[in-house]
DNA sequence: TATATATTTAGACAAATATCTAAATACTTT
DNA sequence: AAAGTATTTAGATATTTGTCTAAATATATA
């Protein structure tokens, strides 16, 4: 959970999930719609990576990112919890 | 939501929430479950304020704290919209 | 093989954050 | 009114974080 809360806690990951929604995009693509550096985007995917809310695969030259939903149901869970105990 | 996402990004606070979750608790009583000094405890109190994930209501010379988790909602529609968009 | 492209790693730096102690403020009690 | 209790505010400091540029690595192509 440590992880999670810390990738969340940025706008800019926030925004490549939100790309990542549609579709999978290269480490290059990613960057591109950020006003950031290719090896700051570079960063924000390692932590994304580190929370394991997106997967990457190397294909050639070209790293493609993928978004992990799954993770997120531990997020919501936390979040239940939190909501249902509340009067008990 | 940025104030959301930076207010749970701390084992502190997240655990500050958890214990509201079952009674209200004075600021003094929330401060004795850690080992952080009361000043520290009131600065997470103050950021768990300004994300509106509780409130405060002074009785006396104490302050009571409460969980508000309706601001959870907006958590969760947001997770659930990054899952749901995902293969359209 | 040499060069170009894609990405990550390394190192530096400024800004944000969590913590502390000391002091201020607010209320209660003697 | 003075002293005690509860909480917050102020200011200092060490750590973490987001960003950058330069360099390294990996792959593709001429």
């Amino acid at each position: 959970m440590k992880n999670l809360f810390k990738a969340l806690n940025d706008k800019t990951r926030r925004e490549i999930l939100e790309l990542l929604k549609g579709q999978d995009l290269t480490a290059g693509e990613i960057a591109e719609r950020f006003n950031i550096s290719k090896p700051s985007i570079s960063h924000h995917l390692d932590l994304l990576k580190r929370a394991d809310l997106v997967t990457s695969e190397k294909k050639g030259q070209f790293v493609f990112y993928s978004l992990n939903t799954t993770i997120l149901e531990d997020l919501v869970k936390w979040v239940i919890n939190l909501k249902n105990d509340e009067n008990e």
